[in-house]
DNA sequence: TTCTATTCTGTGAGCGCTCACAGATCCTTC
DNA sequence: GAAGGATCTGTGAGCGCTCACAGAATAGAA
């Protein structure tokens, strides 16, 4: 932290009280939109304002409320994720829009390894911020449980199962997933293969449910690889391993677009045409879909709004101390382009 | 904002006086790490923040340092290009990183609208922050001019050269765009193209400079597109245009990764190998660069040490009071893969 | 021993704001 | 025309911390 400084005196409460011929407590009221104060009072502490160029103290402020008027973003994922993932940044700029719409200020925090997650637990115990909103929580995530014991308000983006306590906002992963497989099914595929993805995580083991229910008795497990990560490398080598064990398969549903592109690329490079041999369907409609060769079929998230209404849910709970637990579901949509 | 909220009491530097058994304003000088504290005190505070779990109020402490202990990120740019360039993030990360390591705080606005132009200098004006970081400001950039006049500590990130006065950190773009294109030319290429970008910023413009420095005599401006946005999309469109002009070209450097991605695409529909009929190289050494097919070669810019280098100068000028301006230039590496 | 430097410690004031309370003013209503 | 309620306003205390100052303790030199 630094040494004080000196910057040019700003004015205070006082100055405008004294400026409109009032108290420091009635400009008190009208900075906080109380009742009680006269129109004639109101309007010369608004003049007062604009005349002294006041802005509030948030410090001050802070210190007198006990509270710190903001509220945390918590990401828990590697850099690389973080840097590449294009629903964290636009979760990240939905709250930040709900959340200077109240007035509040979102202070992101990244964790990446373990020393961070003690950090931030740490940081989150100082009363820095009134509430926290946790992204890709895992399970046992020992930050839900650190914000558990605190009692700060906190909510999910995402659904994990281990704390059903907690109010969270997300997406339904299992009807888009059975949704966009059956329209693989609807135009005559019938060797489907899945490759899924972070199955430690409510949202991917939904995919891979949601995929089942579409195929009902036709699932065929031996169709399913399970690849470590979101991207397209890992696309590729799922789609490898997919062509090995079944080289007639015709429809693949893969667990985000990254890996959509990943099996794309394979597949063209095996000779096979897309979609006339092979249909594949991605997830998340980000910047890949457009960009495969054909445009992907995908699942479209609304993730700022998930952002947004995170930040909605915790403010609510800030302002009224209760909490309101369960899952809040945003709509999905299928966007149907030209890969199957 | 909230109404005030009952959390469980935190112990204050007035609890922790009581259990050591002396006075607060010692307290206070451990906590600061000052000079004249006797060793026996010493121990004695450190074992009682211990027991009572103190944590600093850092409402209080800003409110009697007159400071915020928070520096602001100003990211001008449109939320897509927000989300999807990964340097950005990286640059965010790397702030991130080098202020909490200095405990301050970050802050991070992102200006999308006009409107947030507003929005952003009224609340610079608050005294919310004790310094800011402008990444990919413009000409003529309002935030800066703001900045300048509020006298509050501020570092670019690029070298606009609008803002002489301001201290910068940057890489060096016409050097490195000069590095690249050499050896496009010395694998023998004669006819190279570029597909140009972001000519209104000093980071486009030096790496058209670097690419004419390399070419010397042999420039020719009608080799030369300009596409409005660092896309893929605009990459595409680029090189038909280039390829329209000079259906012989053999070489082209891209102004970054995502536009290189596109010219490749285009130049393998029109059926031309990669790198044996045409060479291509790149900027940033961004996801894409791997995802291409060659991959990609192109520069690596450090964007996390972009980032953490200019929290470290505002921290600096924070503690010091003095600006260091000039232009802090960080090294590239030129990374050969297969595209060239 | 006495005097001076040096090291250490406690205290009061104040940062800018909010909150609770007491008091003043105004309007109703009987 | 007085009582009672609603509406409005000012004041004191306090949030948790830092800073400047004054005073106490210790050490070293004369």
């Amino acid at each position: 932290m630094a040494e004080p400084r000196t910057r040019p005196k700003r004015a205070t409460i006082f100055d405008v009280a004294a400026e409109a011929g009032v108290s420091r407590g009635t400009v008190s009221r009208v900075l906080n939109g109380e009742p009680y104060v006269s129109q004639s009072a109101r309007e010369a502490i608004e003049a007062a304002i604009e005349k002294v160029g006041y802005v509030r103290n948030t410090a001050a402020r802070n210190l007198a409320t006990q509270s710190s008027g903001a509220v945390a973003l918590i990401v828990h994922e590697p850099h690389s994720v973080f840097v590449e993932d294009p629903n964290i940044g636009a979760i990240l700029l939905g709250t930040n829009a709900a959340l200077s719409e109240a007035d509040y200020q979102l202070v992101s925090l990244i964790i990446d390894t373990d020393r961070d997650t003690e950090r931030v637990v740490s940081y989150l115990g100082g009363g820095f911020v009134d509430g926290a909103i946790v992204v890709s929580a895992r399970e046992d995530d020992p930050i839900a449980d650190a914000l558990q014991r605190l009692r700060i308000p906190t909510v999910l983006v995402g659904r994990p199962d281990t704390a059903p306590e907690l109010p969270s906002v997300s997406i339904d992963n299992r009807t888009s997933a059975r949704q966009i497989t059956e329209r693989l099914v609807a135009t005559g595929r019938r060797r489907i293969g899945m490759i899924a993805a972070a199955l430690d995580r409510d949202s991917g083991r939904d995919r891979l449910a949601g995929f089942r229910d579409a195929l009902g008795d036709r699932f065929d497990a031996t169709l399913v690889v399970d690849v470590p990560l979101y991207s397209f490398h890992a696309g590729q080598e799922g789609m490898r391993a997919l062509l090995d064990r079944a080289p007639d398969i015709n429809g693949v549903f893969a667990a985000s677009d990254a890996i959509a592109a990943g099996a794309v690329d394979v597949l063209r490079a095996d000779g096979r045409r897309i979609p006339d041999d092979v249909g594949v369907v991605g997830f998340d409609d980000s910047a890949w879909a457009l960009r495969c060769q054909p445009a992907l079929s995908t699942v479209r998230q609304p993730a700022d709004r998930l952002g947004a209404r995170a930040a909605e849910l915790v403010l609510d709970e800030i302002r009224t101390g209760e909490r309101r637990s369960g899952v809040v579901l945003l709509p999905t949509e299928v966007v149907w382009r030209d890969s199957a």
